[in-house]
DNA sequence: TTGGTGTGCTAAATCGTTTTAGGCTAACCA
DNA sequence: TGGTTAGCCTAAAACGATTTAGCACACCAA
């Protein structure tokens, strides 16, 4: 069974392709056609389902009304949570999202470019890795809304909407400090991206603002892709040796290695050894002790990144990137 | 700067465009073009860095190389880790998925499918809730391939790929009745989808088969969409009042819930009080102690959801439809 | 010479919309 | 009477690809 066509609708209201489209458009009034023959129209088409194929109306307008939506790996949580907010709000305004995972893989993210471009969608919410600038560029170049969020890429000039990871790390190494912890390791991750580096900035900084030393024996820096094994295996090394007294683990992810690792050596959070995570998890509540984390804020990222998109979308000309920066909440549990 | 069409790759190799199409679609051989003319087309293709336009490619042939994908939601691990799995074996095989939530919420579902058939998807991947039935059936009638997922709608004939619901529920009870529990309680949900239905089942075949009568009091139906807090109220109320010695948890966030619960009223899991809980989670294994769950081999599933879905695709007329039960792993920890 | 068979290529129709430019009628005004 | 205007509607081009049908030439066999 074929599906209607505007055709269709046409012969059977006995008028012309244009008025029914006109009609479906909502230029009617516009197009002055008379009230008669909107109703016969629309009767018509209500009594028969009929529904615009979106593939010729996006071949001939142009726009696709689909946003493309780019991120590390939709399993995770964070991403997930965004994922689900950002379609949510989209939805609402008669956006659809597509999204892809690029398993932060250059080539892939590429390709994925390429891809959403090639089905035309209306603008692209990304959050970007190195590597990427080019095709970025060639996005803007093009005339297409281009959103970075939750990590940036300082090459590229275009609006970004991420937490203020800097300032969340300061903060968890401050309140480390505040409680008297002096021997503050770090564990985080070997892919260079804008918020890693941010975090690990924090980090440093709290410490020299404090007349602490930065010690090179406290920070892990873990592959990118290697097995959970071998990652706790790390972990294990970094906190049965030394006499850390706090941890400040930069991905959730890297914090449950870590709390599978304290369990296998047997460290106890508690008085002596404090321990916070970036991002927060449900494992983290749950957990005994309860675990320390920072939260960002996923409500309002989402909010911010449509409010800035659905303003380039509707505005002609090209609006200057601007730059949101969100603070984030650490909450101290236990 | 406005892209490359078909048209001016022909005006540059000073060919026609029919030849292009062929030469972009392997059909030069077939068609019989020169050797020399699909070099030249070929390089310029390479050199101006043309790609196709989908939304034209699709308008004409009708299909568009994407697969839709319909599920609850999308930050739910269960289906995020599902979706990624998905998108990842069918990315590999030349098809995009597009993903969205229903919130199971029928309108949304309804509206959702409709998206998607004016967007004129290849196939289906649909976790199904009840009141799509007539909008399914459209589809199938149409001609479309739909797969159901992790629940299936008895009156729609279609193929399906689930997990074995019913035997991991009673197996779970066996496990308890083994272990000497006599007081069994299922926390489920009022939602009124087939895996729920199967797992309130199993539980129920597992306690009469062990000669214990089933009792009302110790089963909780929670409204799917209320706030947490109230879910954790009534998971507390059943538990602390009676002397349950073991319960079941249908989903993991209920269980999730109930571990909250359970940290409120300091009942403690060990010899006297088991859990179990229904899909894996990180949580779980952090625990303290750590929580025996049901796994889903995802893996599988997705794998086989993939390969119906190709099959489908690929063969000219309707496949019978498919049942495929997947079994589940029982994972009892500490 | 005629007819048949490849070879190498292309013109034009088509998919289902949107949109521009304009046609026709009746009414109104001077 | 004729010109202008307003009201109502439509023909046809365009979006960018795929695909059908067929043209022109060369070669060969009878």
């Amino acid at each position: 069974m074929k599906s209607l066509s505007i055709k269709d609708i046409a012969v059977k209201a006995n008028v012309s392709i244009t008025t029914v489209s006109f009609i479906i458009n909502g230029k009617a009034k516009e197009k002055s056609i008379s009230e008669a023959v909107i109703e016969k129209v629309k009767k018509i088409i209500e009594e028969s389902g009929y529904k615009p194929n979106q593939i010729a109306r996006s071949l001939r307008t142009g726009n696709s009304n689909i946003i493309g939506l780019i991120i590390e790996d939709i399993s995770n949580s964070f991403f997930s949570r965004i994922a689900r907010l950002i379609e949510d709000k989209a939805y609402k305004r008669g956006y659809k999202i597509i999204y892809s995972s690029t398993e932060n893989n250059v080539d892939k993210a590429k390709e994925l470019i390429n891809l959403f471009k090639s089905r035309k969608v209306d603008a692209y919410i990304i959050s970007p890795i190195k590597g990427i600038e080019e095709d970025v560029q060639m996005l803007l170049d093009d005339g297409n809304p281009v959103i970075f969020f939750d990590r940036n890429l300082p090459d590229v000039d275009t609006s970004y909407v991420g937490a203020d990871h800097f300032n969340a790390s300061y903060q968890s190494i401050q309140s480390f400090i505040d409680q008297g912890k002096k021997n503050i390791a770090l564990v985080t991750t070997d892919i260079n991206v804008a918020q890693i580096t941010e975090r690990h900035d924090g980090y440093k900084k709290a410490l020299e603002d404090n007349g602490i030393a930065y010690n090179d024996d406290l920070v892990l820096k873990i592959h990118f892709n290697q097995e959970e094994n071998e990652t706790i295996a790390q972990i294990k090394s970094l906190l049965e040796n030394k006499k850390v007294d706090a941890v400040l683990f930069v991905t959730n992810y890297l914090a449950i290695s870590g709390l599978k690792a304290l369990k296998q050596i047997d460290k106890k959070i508690g008085d002596d050894f404090a321990v916070i995570a970036y991002d927060d998890h449900e494992a983290f509540e749950l957990h005994t002790p309860r675990i320390s984390a920072i939260q960002q804020p996923l409500e309002e990222i989402a909010e911010a990144i449509i409010k800035l998109i659905l303003n380039r979308l509707s505005s002609k000309g090209k609006l200057p990137a601007e730059e949101l920066i969100i603070p984030t909440r650490l909450v101290l549990r236990d």
